[in-house]
RNA sequence: GGAGGCUUCGCCUAGUCUGGUCUAUGGCGCCGCACUGCUAAUGCGGUUUGGGCCUUAAAGCCCAUCGAGGGUUCAAAUCCCUCAGCCUCCGCCA
């Protein structure tokens, strides 16, 4: 969300950087609503006073013992009026909050011009995609052969877009977490949490999911209790520092959890329909910083760093691009795409999304630290895949698989796994 | 599931029975100043948060804020109702 002062300062600015993202901002609409709504405040507050100079009046004369009855009768008045003009107030807030509440963050001047991925442009590549001297196969034909996936008994117990895992394979998506975790704490200093996966429509709120997602998300009723499953750790991760004032010297904050997603998947009937890259459910590693908003900007590149940290442990071959301005999330001013190979699709397909906020979710969900006067002000947020266990399963089964179609796993899974190949029959092997 | 208690401006705390003098008390912490070879100690002052008006800015004035929301009243931290969180006890389950 925005700061409509702030927004109505950068005029024409505003409407520029938002136009690149096809946003059209109506400036006019919103220096309205924000004059209606300081006009209220005022008059409101002009009566609230008047009406307490009256009590006080009241008090008074009742001690000298006079007539209170005309007075009483005028305070009511008041109060009458009051609550008409608070009645307009609220509509106008209203109003106006949800305006900002629809407007997507400012664009980086960085991000490419353009509104899909076409646009995206490239900053490096890591790794050299994998050749096979055989037509290789994809990680649903690899995983099903080998027994260690099975998507026919998922759908049986769940219907579509869900996945079994099994055997090596079930061990293998523990062995992800695991290593993806320890190379956050152990090298990058994150911090490692366990969070609810059910949080309430405030916390969706905080960090922009809601109410303009809602269709995205799963949600749960018991009584008249409503809690939404997380689509990722980074609604939980974010809101644990809601309404709350973050000492200067904590910052930056580096925080990662290893939970399940839950995505509805809305709006993407037929895409990825097939495997893991598009499931309802699956695992993954978040990493989120919190900071002072003038160092957002090199925390962004470090996130990246990290979440490319978990690919090269792997071997795992990946480019890094950087979304055009009309291909940035909602609540997002710049983002950093990481894109493994895919040799089934012979393509880069993205595998992590590593955003800048600044402080359009802090605004949201009220995390504050103080500035240099002692004041409270918004921090900025930041967040990134490191990273999604279900894709880079798909990737790592495609990348690594061998002609007999046995899997050569990376020597630095080992220490989690305890053996380095599975055979084509789907038993680890030393 | 039942009964009771608690929630005050960073932390602790007074105030709630008996509505107005609460412009919310005191302590701790923090900031500034004074004093002092240095430090410590002491003294004085300041210190919730959000918003509006007026301003180049600062200052100033005003409004809201005592867990949240509603009600009673000229007037609510204080009385009434609903809700939330925490704590204690009982029951149930493990």
């Amino acid at each position: 969300m925005h700061d409509a002062r702030t927004l109505i300062d950068m005029g024409a600015e505003a409407v520029r950087r938002l136009a690149r993202r096809g946003y059209s901002l109506d400036l006019s609409a919103l220096e309205g609503l924000q004059a209606r709504r300081n006009q209220s405040i005022r008059v409101a507050d002009e009566l609230r006073a008047e009406s307490k100079r009256v009590a006080k009046e009241v008090q008074e004369t009742a001690k000298k013992g006079g007539d209170i009855s005309k007075l009483k009768e005028r305070a009511r008045e008041i109060k009458e009026e009051v609550r008409e003009v608070e009645a307009e107030q609220e509509r106008v807030q209203e109003e106006l909050r949800n305006l900002l509440l629809s407007i997507p963050n400012l664009p980086h001047d960085k991000a490419p011009d353009g509104d899909s991925d076409e646009f995206a442009v490239e900053v490096r590549r890591v790794g050299t995609p994998p050749t096979f001297s055989f037509e290789p196969k994809d990680h649903v034909d690899l995983g099903e052969a080998t027994g260690i996936l099975d998507f026919a008994r998922a759908t049986k117990l769940s219907g579509p877009r869900f996945a079994v895992s099994r055997g090596a394979g079930a061990a293998l998506e523990r062995a992800l977490a695991a290593l993806f975790l320890d190379i956050h704490t152990r090298r990058h200093g994150y911090i490692e949490h366990s969070v609810p996966y059910l949080v309430t429509r405030k916390t969706m709120t905080g960090t922009g999911q809601l109410p303009k997602f809602e269709e995205d998300l799963f949600a749960t009723g018991v009584a008249d209790r409503e809690l939404f499953l997380i689509p990722t750790a980074e609604v939980p991760l974010t809101n644990l520092y809601a309404d709350e004032v973050i000492p200067p010297a904590d910052l930056p904050l580096a925080l990662t959890a290893h939970t399940p997603c839950f995505r509805s998947e809305a709006g993407s009937y037929g895409r990825d329909t097939r495997g893991l890259i598009r499931q309802h459910q699956f695992s993954k590693v978040e990493i989120v910083r919190i900071c002072d908003p003038e160092d957002s900007e090199a925390e962004l590149e470090k996130m990246v760093g990290h979440a490319e940290a978990c690919l090269k442990e792997l071997g795992l071959a990946y480019r890094v691009v950087i979304l055009a301005a009309g291909d940035t999330g909602f609540s997002a001013q710049l983002t950093y795409d990481i894109e493994v190979w895919l040799p089934s699709q012979n393509t880069y397909r993205e595998i992590s999304s590593v955003s800048d906020f600044g402080t359009f979710q802090a605004r949201r969900a009220n995390i504050r630290t103080r500035g240099a006067d002692g004041k409270p002000t918004l921090v900025a947020t930041l967040n990134g895949s490191g990273l999604p266990i279900g894709r880079t399963m798909a990737a790592l089964l495609e990348q690594c698989q061998q002609q007999d179609g046995s899997l050569l796993l990376p020597e630095s899974l080992a220490p989690y796994l305890g053996f380095r190949r599975i055979t084509a029959n789907g038993t680890p092997e030393a």
